[in-house]
DNA sequence: TCAAAAGTGTTCTGGATACACCCATGA
DNA sequence: TCATGGGTGTATCCAGAACACTTTTGA
């Protein structure tokens, strides 16, 4: 019986943070990769269910547990890792945005990670990726047509932010991850016809008009028609 | 480093026929599944593209090439296989329907296999299939809601499809897969919209009217909305 | 008072749906 | 002549897109 590839499994890890979508980076110790920047990642153990290994990496990089997490597709280029036959098993994870500390989670995933199996940790803006590790770029195209394409059909934007929210706050989601502008009133109107979320009691202030706050009724992933 | 699991690829191969959706079973010889059906697949060797694998498989059952062939997932269920812990990643394929001859593609692809790795292969209506070997239930249930979800925004269809077809034909194929009538009127009115097709100089004749024979102008799959 | 974001309704348009009759053929 | 599938056009409805002004606050 021949021998098969192995078996890993890369985690896509996208958030929002300031005004723009990033994605969780590791720079790769050794190998003909050794410097350059990654998604994380690791080798599936035979009895892990891949699931697994995706939440047990998320959790060492963001000390974050319970977020959403969906795979994406297996990328299984031979050549994809010249030292030899791995099968990569994508995924991609979608973590809560603080809007009041801009660069909170990166520094929280870099202390998380100071002794850990990578030299740095960082967050960067998915529009200005280097060059990655493997073909990490391609992951990374993938994962984020993928996003986009879920943002119009489904409610998990409700992973990308706190418990409460303004409707200012959630267009801006949508407008930064779509990459083009929405119009306000038809963008309330369609999430108020939905009914997705309900009206807090509390408001959130600010240099301006202060702002309703809003949470989802359901966090939980479903087929909704938002765009 | 610890060892990862073995690497299969399972291919859920499509056809229509006898106006029903059809996919391609092969009886498992040996093994904890030994006599139960399941679609057909094998190990991923190492140095072997996951594609190279279907399109193998694919031939060796159904000696067709060239065929509509997409990845669907990674199923990663360590129990799925009570043997030892074996990765599947799941195509599927769409081959096409031969209208005049029901049953001569099961045929043809018995006779292919005749000695073959498997001891029976044989079509099955997805709708009544059988309790399969491994978790092959789980990814019947996966390709047939991706299929059905790709039949709206993509011109796939022309790989279920002859060179030349009806009006009717076309209109039968999307009834079949989604479940569901539609309005004659209303199809033919969006497929001409869409541009699709090229009227051929023939005509398709039998014990009724004779029908308009069409052909896609280009037989490569594109995000279209189809519904 | 000014800058900046919050909040709100109406009109228009295009695509989807619903719907019924005549036609050409082989049996 | 009949049964069967092929072929066609119009009215309606609804969702999406376009669009401008007033309000509230902190500075």
């Amino acid at each position: 019986m021949a021998k098969s590839p192995k078996v890993a499994v890369d985690v896509v890890i996208f958030t929002i943070d300031a005004g723009a979508l990033q994605a969780l980076l590791v720079e790769v110790k050794r190998g003909p990769f050794a410097g350059r920047w990654a998604f994380p990642g690791g080798l599936v153990p035979v009895g892990e269910p891949l699931e697994e290994t995706a939440t047990r990496e998320l959790l060492a990089q963001t000390g974050l547990r319970d977020v959403y997490l969906e795979q994406l597709r297996s990328f299984g280029d031979p050549a994809r890792d010249p030292h030899t036959h791995v099968l990569s098993v994508a995924y991609f994870a979608l973590v809560p945005h603080k809007g009041e500390a801009p660069c909170a989670k990166a520094q929280r995933a870099a202390a998380h990670s100071a002794g850990g199996k990578y030299a740095r940790v960082q967050w960067v803006p998915v529009s200005t990726l280097p060059r990655l590790a493997y073909d990490h770029n391609a992951i990374a195209a993938y994962a984020l047509q993928r996003l986009r394409a879920k943002l119009a059909y489904t409610n998990i934007v409700y992973s990308l932010l706190p418990q409460a929210f303004t409707l200012g706050e959630l267009q801006e989601i949508y407008e930064i991850i779509l990459g083009r502008g929405l119009d306000r009133r038809n963008f309330r109107k369609k999430v108020g016809a939905l009914g997705l979320l309900r009206a807090l009691r509390r408001q959130r202030r600010g240099p301006h008009r202060p702002a309703q706050l809003y949470a989802f009724t359901r966090r939980t992933p479903m087929n909704i028609g938002m765009l």
